[in-house]
DNA sequence: AACTTACGCAACCGCGACAAG
DNA sequence: GCTTGTCGCGGTTGCGTAAGT
């Protein structure tokens, strides 16, 4: 029964990735679309092992996500999904699509589990296990049965969510800019910025967004010299994409500009994306979200919203 | 200015579930 | 129904950077 770690081989890298390889696998994943991932090191020569392909996919590549500066309501509902469900990053994601379940649980990790039990021991990280969640953990967290706990706790998100907006719309009535915020890149992402993504039409969202990505990349490749790590992480480091383009990125066709020269790249346009969400307006999301919460706030739990916005929250899952 | 400590984030690891054969 | 392979998730670690002394 005990499986040799799949990235035991000789020649599988580890660490950071570089902007080589990055781009290696967003080219790869332009082409054929995320999944297959066992197919990914081999079909394009990258020494890493399948799992370390998709992570950095998902966490990092992916268009559409944003990061840093979580926003009050985002924290709010974390908070509330987390004492709901518990360590269950994957499903909490599922409520912020545009989050990666790594960055909420590292947010929770170095944030939230200090801020509310002011250092407080053993609740979260260990805790969210050990101080069992409104909804009881399954030995399971694959995506199917997640998803089928959390229509069973469905219920009780909806009234955590709702509070979670109610209290935070007591101080702050969701004007414009912070629906923005609230999931918006517009807001607090220099990339976005100077980008001018919030001028974007929203179908364009996704596309902006993941080119937005990769100037990012590009960005902190070049100030790190090309040096490989973790560059991209730089948060906020797009605004001098322009004019730094590695040598690298030429070899792509990428661009160094990617947010810039957005029209010039049809072929990133991530079709096959799996969550819808990063292709959809912030605004409309959450009046969505919204809408749904408040559905049965006076007794009118409206099939139709309700249903709705179960089904997207579904498709934004899958 | 140099050194130390704390923090944040990206990535790795191990396990369990699901799907295909 | 069983075995094997792949995928996805949560926990944890290690490194880089910021803050403090």
């Amino acid at each position: 029964m005990v499986r040799p770690p799949c990235c035991d081989k000789e020649g599988i890298k580890k660490g950071p990735w570089t902007p080589e390889e990055d781009l290696v696998l967003v080219s790869y994943v332009q082409e054929h679309g995320p999944g297959n991932w066992r197919a990914v090191p081999t079909r394009t020569g990258l020494m890493r092992c399948s799992k370390s392909c998709r992570l950095r996919w998902t966490n990092y590549l992916r268009p559409g996500i944003k990061r840093g500066n979580f926003t009050d309501q985002e924290e709010k509902l974390i908070v509330h999904l987390q004492a709901l469900l518990g360590n269950r990053w994957a499903a909490i994601a599922s409520y912020l699509p545009e989050r990666t379940d790594n960055d909420i649980k590292n947010y929770w990790n170095t944030h939230l589990r200090r801020k509310l039990h002011g250092g407080g021991e053993g609740e979260g990280g260990g805790g969210g296990a050990a101080s069992k969640p409104a909804a009881q953990r399954t030995a399971s967290s694959s995506k199917g049965q997640w998803e089928r706990q959390l229509q069973t706790d469905i219920g009780m998100a909806r009234r955590a969510l709702r509070e979670a907006l109610t209290s935070l719309d007591a101080v702050k009535p969701l004007p414009d800019a912070a629906v923005g915020a609230g999931s918006g890149a517009a807001a607090d992402s220099p990339a976005s910025s100077s980008s001018g993504a919030s001028q974007c039409s929203p179908s364009a969202a996704g596309y902006v967004l993941s080119t937005e990505n990769i100037s990012r990349m590009l960005d902190g490749w070049a100030r790190k010299g090309g040096r490989a790590g973790t560059g991209p992480a730089t948060p906020g480091a797009a605004e001098s994409a322009s004019g730094s383009s590695p040598s690298e990125a030429s070899e792509f066709s990428y661009g160094g500009t990617a947010a810039s020269a957005a029209p010039a790249l049809p072929s990133f346009v991530f079709d096959y994306e799996t969550k819808p969400s990063v292709a959809t307006p912030d605004q409309t999301q959450l009046s969505a979200i919204e809408s749904w919460l408040f559905a049965d706030v006076d007794g009118i739990d409206h099939h139709g919203q309700g249903g709705s916005f179960l089904d997207a929250a579904m498709d934004y899952a899958f």
